[in-house]
DNA sequence: GGAGAATGCG
DNA sequence: CGCATTCTCC
């Protein structure tokens, strides 16, 4: 089984490039991120006649949710439900294959202290109390997307440059710690201890021709499925070419 | 020697079919109107790559005119230059191979009776005074473009649905008809005199598949090479397909 | 740098 | 409807 997230940035903006990647790719699951448009403008023929069902979480212009699957996902629950006022679309949970899915776009954050920060920090802990609420660590979890965070300094091309900037500062770090410590993994840093690779380039200053990135989109998973982890990378040559999305996917593989 | 119009909407969303065409129309000369890009955002390199020469009076967002030929344009005169306070390029002038071409994008002239109207009445009794200081009628004269005037009856698809219209009105076809009293034929009516064919339709409602257009474009020459003209038709088919502009090329040809 | 939105124009 | 613009967001 694999499991994969992206980033698309508009999905309908990247429309053939996702059709592409998933005749290529052929995961068994994507969490796609940043749609950018509502349920209704989502599109699904397309993405059916590429062999996937679609769970749908759409907002117009901002973030935007799905998930992919080849087979039918089930039991699809929308945002964190927590009585919270939050009008963006960050969250998609579904079944597929006996594997919880729950595909993210967490906040960016903007400056180091700003509203957009402190949302930033309590959507990580609401997430934490979603699965505290709702899941137990030794159920099949996968939690994928952009989390807009890069954990550990190898995560990022340049700590000098990174250091005490928006997506690696040490309260976000926590914030993702605490999430983990739930009982997840991160499935890259997992089968890779020490690759410095990143799914992340700025669209400007030639960022992804100088490889100066970061890694911010994690495939996270509980222990019945980290155990039957065998792979996961990031797929670098979907951001190359024109018209790409500013993130690269990101996957990991699992044994039966 | 054949000579073309076309309002192409845009140079620069349009290069690639402009290239196409002008490799399989092989116009000696043709006047484009509706650049909408200052001159150093006209696509030179690509148009001189086709075999064409480029006179350029470009503008920013609206208007822009210019003169293509296969030999080098000369005596390039920009604007009517008659000392009115007018920032909209819409004339350029220049010699190829004998004649006098000159690019025309009359006024739309919006409502009838607005500023935009009186404008275009204006435009029109400068362009004659233009001709009037500047030429005579025995001199071989080339005026292309984009007229928005349909002259007669026949020129608009439904004359119940266009009569008092802009581009159809009394006003607007005395103005263009006091312009060709200097001595000028409309190429395409003198070769097909009940021809009923069009070089507009709206982008909207389907009109170009139901064939509701009008005919605003047009090859007006002086009488040395009216008495050469041996051809004169509408390229509807560039007007198809993906992505065209809303007006089809014109054209007249002259024996040598 | 690239996306979507809103606006003006034809 | 389709282009170019200005705006905001990331």
């Amino acid at each position: 089984m694999k499991i994969a997230a992206w980033n698309v940035n508009s999905v309908r903006a990247r429309l053939d490039r996702l059709v592409d990647w998933l005749k290529s790719a052929q995961p068994d699951v994507v969490c796609l991120q940043e749609l950018k448009c509502v349920d209704a403008d989502f599109p699904r023929e397309a993405i059916l006649a590429a062999g996937y069902h679609a769970a749908v979480h759409g907002q117009k212009t901002y973030n935007g949710v799905a998930i992919l699957a080849k087979t039918e996902p089930t039991d699809v629950v929308v945002g964190l439900s927590d009585g919270v006022d939050d009008t963006h679309a960050r969250v998609i949970s579904a079944t597929v294959d006996g594997v919880r899915v729950i595909s993210v776009y967490a906040p960016n954050g903007q400056e180091v202290e700003s509203d957009a920060y402190k949302y930033k920090l309590e959507f990580y802990a609401r997430l934490r109390r979603y699965l505290d609420a709702r899941h137990k660590p030794g159920e099949p979890l996968a939690l994928c997307g952009d989390w807009n965070v890069a954990p550990e300094p190898i995560d990022v091309w340049d700590v000098a440059v990174w250091e005490g900037q928006t997506l690696f500062t040490l309260k976000e770090r926590a914030a993702w710690k605490t999430l983990c410590d739930f009982g997840l993994t991160d499935t890259f840093r997992a089968m890779h201890p020490d690759v410095k690779k990143f799914s992340w380039w700025d669209y400007r200053m030639l960022q992804f021709q100088k490889n100066q990135g970061v890694r911010i989109d994690h495939v996270l998973t509980s222990a019945p499925l980290t155990q039957r982890l065998v792979a996961a990378d990031v797929d670098r040559e979907a951001r190359k070419g024109k018209q790409p999305s500013d993130h690269a996917p990101v996957w990991a593989e699992f044994k039966a």
